[in-house]
DNA sequence: TACTAATGAGTAGTAATCAG
DNA sequence: CTGATTACTACTCATTAGTA
């Protein structure tokens, strides 16, 4: 059952600390310090008017942006109660969220990336772009295939042997242990480069 | 209605200290310091209404939340016998649990989050949000995972064989698990460096 | 407040690349 | 192919910060 009480002490409903101030600031039910009536996003202070949401204050520009009152494909309004997408803080209509680059209209479950300019892309389109990109600045990103203990072992007791197989030793190895080819043969160049390199620095800490 | 009464010795229901103020509020037959007058959940202060059950105070919002009489998803009353989900605290009819991006419904077992107004997302929508933003904000940190007992048991149980687990190793405990790869690689680290601070410090012990 | 997940700087080892 | 270099992976150590 509810009771009212006397207003006993009156907080801000921003910072939550007490309105010691001569005149309390009402706003929508809400009492605020003169000081506290900022935008809850931006934080620009809110002279002339503002919108309330929970209990926050917004700007008008934040508000739009937050609560999706205007559509950010077709750039119309957006009704009350009309359903909308949200994504990466803008609204858009169910029928106007559009990949950029094939412009296919998302379904909820699709994967999407988003551009510099905000806008969405369908995952297939980012992985083409992704692609050509690769394919076109080459040097980027370097794939490290990483070699496993077992293989280390194959590699290294043929590296005794054998520290210069010739190539269809290489493909042999290749095909046993699984790798590539070239990554095969870049292994024993690694590794007599990598030989010679201590031995040299062995000699050298003996003739010093 | 509160009802101020002349000093006598009474003891407050909220703190059962004896009330020494000048005034005493009466709340529905209970006494109460002016201070004490907090909802029992979010300790806010009662200034305009409250709510009492069990001889405690609530403020309406709580009050409708903890003994749900409000769905949280239409904010229409729900009837005592009718059939309700309740999540984190907050009741909802069984339509009306519907994820606050998609709008879609939940059912029984569905994976789900909960956002910061406390209402529940979709385990897709959270990962693509969660995708969005580390796109958008990488270099912003990664929220703490909290390791379960389950996850902790299997962990040290793999740690004790292997402290320094191969990629591939840790790829299978992290399937496992269900722990991101990045996860894992770190509790190792962590876990190492502890077991090294405990020898580390025993040892000075015994030196010293 | 203690414990510990996460970060960051610095280092080692080596897979991959490039020039010659 | 070699030799020099680049850059990816993983590690340690010290610190920061989130949570029971």
């Amino acid at each position: 059952m509810p009771h009212s009480l006397l207003a006993i002490k009156q907080k801000c409903t921003g910072c939550n600390q007490l309105i010691q101030d001569k005149f309390l600031l009402k706003v929508a039910d809400d009492l605020w310090h003169e000081d506290c009536l900022r935008c809850y996003k931006c934080t620009q202070p809110l002279s002339k008017s503002c919108y309330i949401k929970d209990h926050k204050l917004y700007c008008k520009e934040d508000y739009d942006k937050r609560f999706g009152r205007k559509c950010q494909g077709c750039n119309l309004g957006i009704l009350p109660d009309e359903m909308v997408y949200r994504l990466h803080g803008s609204c858009y209509h169910i029928n106007c969220l559009l990949c950029i680059v094939c412009s296919r209209q998302f379904k909820v479950g699709d994967k999407y990336y988003i551009s510099d300019e905000g806008k969405p892309i369908c995952k297939e389109d980012y992985d083409v772009a992704i692609m050509y990109f690769q394919l076109h600045h080459p040097n980027l990103k370097r794939p490290r295939t990483s070699i496993t203990q077992q293989q280390l072992k194959m590699l290294n007791s043929v590296y005794r042997i054998k520290p210069r197989p010739s190539r269809i030793t290489r493909e042999m190895i290749a095909t046993k242990v699984g790798l590539d080819l070239r990554v095969v043969q870049v292994w024993f160049q690694n590794k007599r480069a990598k030989d010679k390199r201590s031995i040299t620095s062995a000699h050298s800490i003996i003739t010093e």
